[in-house]
DNA sequence: GATTTCCTGGACTTGCAGGTCCATTTTTCC
DNA sequence: GGAAAAATGGACCTGCAAGTCCAGGAAATC
């Protein structure tokens, strides 16, 4: 870990990671132990502190930037190309579609409770993340606006934060519920109210 | 604790429920031990599990319904009287400032993640909490229609349900960043819009 | 092919938080 | 005022999960 890493070790490290990905969202950060990890990914007690000498909360912080990374991913190419009302559309039913399959299994919520504001790691993760997503739908309602779907007054940043809130939001009360009613409302909503500002709409 | 509760007993009882949720917010439920909350509330491990015979999973799950109740009280008397535009203003600044002081203090949000989907108690708390709170909304939109400021074609329930989850997703986001940006938005976007459709105004 | 670095396995230690127990004190209620 | 029930204090136990350590096996580099 101090020089770099051969091959097998990052294919092991890549294991470790995306493994404990997956044993926590099935158990949740709380319950989740090193020993559940190491047995998911048939290693050792030695190779996890090898990879991650600063222990579990180092092995957290890698496997929320990998959850963060996947967030976005999932939700491409659509929310890349939020130039037409249909664009908006298709995209809406990704994140939709993300979210249902998931579950209840919360993994960057839970994960940054745990790990805590005390690490400026989680935060920063968190905070990019949040970044980067209402960017790309900030330039989807710029293109909207350009394209003359959307009068010029329209507050592009404003517009963009509320609706990564009521996504946020949405997300959230489904993790607690097992509803997806309100983080579709939350979209639907949201579409719906700034399509009637569409100077080519009656 | 198995018959009834004296004066004392009862008060007792909630100096803790009250301590343990002081406790909870300023370390984070992950951290915060039942020493800690012993040591805050001036009891005894005694005392802690004669209220609490099913140990820290029950006491969290009260800490829980009491932070639940207060988040609604905290809104009054705004959130019973959502009937002209400027008493949704009114509410709006005092949902801002509710959280805003709080800062990025999570009791509910993290103190699910920790007793987590296992357990159907915490469930049944957050989803009446979110039923209330959507509820109130409701009720808004309806007078607002009722008196005219909204036309009859309003979805009530949608809005509502959308304007709760940019409010969940604000908190959401405060909690992580700091910024109470997204609250703001969420509140401000989802108002002007629904004020948009306002026959009475041009 | 030798040496050095990296990788792996797993036994072991340790600290601590949740939980138990019971003796003592205080209240209740007749 | 005395018995029964409730409230309190704190010493003690226990399990477990994080973290340590080191010895032996693979890979790279020359």
């Amino acid at each position: 870990m101090r020089g770099v890493l051969t091959p097998k070790g990052q294919a092991t490290r890549g294991r470790i990671v995306e493994g404990a990905a997956e044993v926590l969202r099935e158990l949740g950060v709380a319950i989740a132990t090193l020993d559940d990890i190491r047995a998911r990914t048939g290693t050792s007690k030695g190779q996890l502190f090898h990879y991650f000498p600063d222990g579990k909360d180092q092995l957290l912080l890698a496997v929320a930037q990998y959850e963060a990374d996947q967030v976005l991913e999932d939700q491409q190419p659509h929310l890349g190309h939020l130039d037409t009302w249909d664009a908006w559309y298709r995209w809406r039913d990704a994140v939709v579609a993300r979210y249902e399959e998931q579950g209840d299994l919360c993994q960057l919520g839970s994960l940054f409770a745990q790990i805590g504001r005390s690490t400026p790691g989680a935060r920063a993760i968190v905070i990019e993340l949040m970044r980067k997503w209402q960017e790309s739908i900030a330039a989807g309602v710029r293109s909207l606006r350009d394209g003359g779907h959307l009068p010029a007054s329209v507050d592009v940043d404003e517009t963009a934060a509320a609706l990564l809130a009521g996504i946020q939001g949405g997300v959230g009360i489904m993790l607690a519920t097992g509803e997806s009613t309100h983080l579709r409302a939350a979209l639907d909503w949201g579409i719906a109210r700034l399509r009637a500002a569409d100077p080519g709409i009656g």
